[in-house]
DNA sequence: CGGCATCCTCCTGGATACTG
DNA sequence: CAGTATCCAGGAGGATGCCG
């Protein structure tokens, strides 16, 4: 933790790698893995109930993009009514691991964020 | 680096932590914040040349926004022409570091994700 | 040089309604 | 229950032009 990024060489790989984290550093996506993350397996409305305010939509759109993507499995069960479940994968496990460092940023460094932001309101 | 978030306990914090990350985790900041970190002090024009793809609206709207948020220093240098220097304030260097995990995370597991939405694209 | 203001376009994402 | 499909408003963001 120096706060040296890679210093990537290969553009093409630098693109890449910033087209990827604009995808993952999603706000839906990072609430949501963060929730399975804690709760383990959960089904499609318990997720929709636990997410303050994502719609529908979003929901099954994040959830799809994130099975695509490797970071969660998608598991339909045959039964009347229809279940769902949904639980991260090691490698979803690993970015949610990888985020800590930013959540943990945001909840210590919020007060001076805010007050950074008042001096700057008050000129 | 267990993995587990914080599980912040009151909502009303929790949505301003999610609001933040919301904030700094945008495209351009990040690439911003990578880019002071690695040279240290730039001027505007500079910034624009070294952040791939970034209009000049993006650009200002951005610096603009990472000065309020304590996490850049503006100097303007009384000269003609005029000269305007951008560089991180610890604050801003602190988060740059704990972006460096998602960094890493993205650049070690690439392939796999692109493996993965191989697979699913495939069905 | 380093902006701000304006216009205009595209895409995100919410609301709603319908299916297996 | 777990979606898909459609419509539509609002904001993000690019292009252009003007100022100190």
């Amino acid at each position: 933790m120096d706060g040296t990024p890679p210093a990537e060489s290969d553009p093409r790989v630098e693109r890449l790698v910033n087209e990827l984290i604009g995808r993952v550093a999603d706000k839906w996506t990072m609430l949501i893995l963060e929730l399975l993350e804690e709760k383990g397996t959960l089904r499609f409305t318990e997720i929709g109930r636990q997410v303050e305010g994502i719609s529908q939509k979003m929901l099954t759109q994040t959830l799809r993009q994130m099975e695509r993507d490797g970071l969660a499995t998608r598991t339909v069960h045959p039964v009347v009514p229809p279940r769902v479940d949904y639980a991260l994968t090691p490698l979803g496990n690993s970015l949610s691991a990888a985020f800590c460092g930013v959540w943990i940023w945001a909840e210590r460094h919020l007060a001076a964020v805010e007050e950074a932001r008042a001096r700057f309101d008050a000129l």
